[in-house]
DNA sequence: ACTATCAGTTTGTCTGATAAAGCTGTGCGA
DNA sequence: TCGCACAGCTTTATCAGACAAACTGATAGT
């Protein structure tokens, strides 16, 4: 089932873009989130994008309609096919999301993203304790026992650990918010949470190296706090817990990034 | 400028669909919402879309892939094209959003939209506390002194000062998420602002009438709370004033919805 | 100065033909 | 009997070309 790897060649929750088609709207997609056109500004004609990309007309329309529908585009017959500004964007949608990943200025993405994590999670923290059912509540004590012994587990190989850490912790992540039974907040964390992957694993691809387990022990302290105050049905104590913990990991964070290029 | 009346027949955000695409993507959109096919199940064929919908091939195609665009199909060879499973649906896309709301299921799509502003604002609130720029300090001073000018303009006509009173409300919260400085977050609020407007709207229309103003004393007493706390430099304050501000929001949104049908 | 009109540009829509992908059943061989 | 290669069928994918419609900007007439 697993790959052996646990690097992340793509974000998920992208359409599945198979063909010439996929080729051509990955190819725009890429063009207009490089800024080789700027916002308000006319792309290719029609005419010329079936020449530079060398498909034909249906293939670049349907591309253009894809890209409009995710509110990069917008076409006007005699004025051209224009970028839309950068705030119609569907930012949250995993495909914009990963041209922009993938076209730089990660930095501000990754505080973007982290930001939203910091003002989200802590609410999550307090209304899944507030609402959780029996069942959630089940679920959440045995994603903590899962995290608890792959921790605990020093005999695993280091990679393995390493992966298997990450594994439990989204889970851990991803039981707490499941607590909330909302579609929309399950969705925007899916999301997020793919992107930080993403984002995080070209990081180390570029710093050449697999980040080690320094932290771990405080991260695991912290990811107790939220989980007995949870149990506890101490809303406020496990929305103060969940702010730390956030905040230690977008530290951690500006830290690893702050070896790289901009800013 | 303004239109003289308050109702919105569209929800902000959404992508222009002008001519006989617009149309069709409408169409299928709506269809596709309704459930008249089950997810996972295939939909018609192309050849038969463009007998039921009487338009050509290729605006059946470019209308697929709009919504493949969105998440809600998948096209494959000799397979034909299926509806995926809404956990894969961009739930947060302006047009998702209205076809939702206009196929039903108001209620639930108002509780998780309601749900959300709860886990998400008072976060909001507290991290706006703490990073707001001496701008964006100045903006929300604004924001309140007008909030509060119309509060007490009490001779206003009675449908003005309740139009304006919700503007001034909504520019609150807007002043309040600026200040933390996010295009995802602004973003986020901003469908979900006018998903909840669209959603209330056709709530009031449906019972023919307009809310009146009960409650507005107490709703601008927890503003000013936020407000407050917000100038203190009490995030946590103004976290937990958020809180129960909102809280109130969704108690008020329960009894409103509580005439209705389902449920 | 203003307006109606016309020519030109670009996307929008329609049509038909062919390619390619993927499913399904058939029959051959082990 | 089981499994597999293959052929035929279904459906979307891609290409090509023609004409329609929307909009722009210039121009001519008042």
């Amino acid at each position: 089932m697993r790959t052996g790897t646990n690097i992340k060649s793509e974000l998920s929750g992208r359409i599945e873009v198979r063909g010439i088609l996929g080729g051509a709207v990955n190819e725009l997609g890429a063009r207009i989130v490089s800024g080789e056109w700027p916002e308000g500004g006319v792309i290719s004609r029609e005419a010329d994008l079936v020449e530079e990309m060398k498909v034909s007309r249906s293939v670049v329309r349907e591309a253009v309609r894809i890209l409009s529908a995710k509110g990069m585009l917008r076409s006007r017959t005699s004025d051209g096919t224009r970028v839309q500004p950068r705030a119609a964007w569907r930012l949250l949608d995993p495909d914009v999301m990963e041209w922009r990943i993938r076209a730089g200025d990660r930095k501000g993405l990754l505080q973007d993203l982290l930001r939203l994590r910091l003002v989200i999670e802590p609410g999550v923290a307090y209304a899944a304790t507030l609402e959780a059912t029996e069942a959630a509540r089940a679920r959440m004590s045995e994603a903590w026992a899962a995290k608890r012994e792959v921790f605990a587990d020093s005999d695993l190989p280091r990679d393995l650990r390493r992966r298997r850490f990450i594994e439990t912790d989204l889970d851990f992540h991803r039981a707490l918010i499941g607590a909330v039974r909302s579609q929309l907040l399950d969705q925007l964390f899916s999301v997020i949470e793919a992107a930080l992957e993403l984002l995080i694993d070209l990081q180390m691809r570029a710093r050449g190296y697999t980040s080690d387990m320094i932290g771990m022990d405080e991260s695991q302290a912290m990811h107790e706090a939220v989980f007995d105050a949870f149990i506890a049905r101490d809303a406020e104590g496990a929305e103060r817990a969940m702010r730390r913990l956030i905040q230690r990991a977008i530290d951690d964070a500006h830290d690893g990034f702050a070896l790289l290029r901009e800013d």
